[in-house]
DNA sequence: TAGACATATTCCCATATCGGAATCTATTAT
DNA sequence: ATAATAGATTCCGATATGGGAATATGTCTA
């Protein structure tokens, strides 16, 4: 087998740091692609190509204009990663602020015992 | 170009589910290699090979003991994602409670203008 | 020293990239 | 209808992958 494909899910769609940096681009405000390709410097069909990405994992929905093509990142598509992510916190957080937690919170995320 | 390495940063290494599999199980438990392959039932090579990626990313760290190689997940290196995702909050909350948070924060993580 | 045991590395290969260049499609303007 | 504008797609080539199989390395034991 292979790497997995980019649009398998969000995780190895944001892998690119190019569509990292159209997500945040798009975060909150609508833009054609042109708009994109300026800003960011890139060639016209490398960014049609990430945003296709992006696409088929619904970080971003599209919207016609007239010739254009009006992009916006979906944040709740983020969501997921950032849960996950979350999932570590407990881990990283020093252990004083850590033991608080233990008793506000009911348990780990991730199982500790076989 | 290619594909950017998966050893690349935190973002490229996590992309594999296998990867992000023994993450979480070394999450705040330290397990040698042999642990990782009969937990997730994959073979010693694959594990001792996506090991390999997250060690060169800070992912995890390891510690000789005898024979076996004792591997944990360095949370720390997580938080970058976790921060990035946390990043669009803003933008998948509701806008109710966007409203609130707009006036207890400073302003958005990313620029809305040109 | 010769195993045995726990991991790591190398080799092979089918696959999926990403950028660049060229081309195609859809919509608006003349 | 024809041209112009905005994007999307296709074709190319160099590269990195991840699994499987085989082999190598390092440590403990008899």
């Amino acid at each position: 087998m292979s790497r997995a494909a980019t649009t398998t899910d969000v995780f190895n769609a944001i892998a690119e740091s190019r569509r990292r940096d159209i997500l945040s681009l798009l975060a909150g405000q609508e833009r054609p692609v042109g708009d994109i390709v300026d800003m960011l410097g890139m060639e016209q069909p490398s960014v049609s190509k990430h945003l296709r990405v992006l696409r088929d994992v619904d970080l971003v929905r599209v919207r016609r204009e007239g010739r254009q093509m009006l992009y916006r990142t979906n944040a709740e598509a983020i969501r997921p990663l950032h849960e996950w992510a979350g999932g570590f916190k407990q881990y990283w957080r020093h252990q004083l602020q850590r033991i608080k937690e233990r008793a506000e919170e009911k348990g780990p995320p991730f199982p500790k015992e076989k």
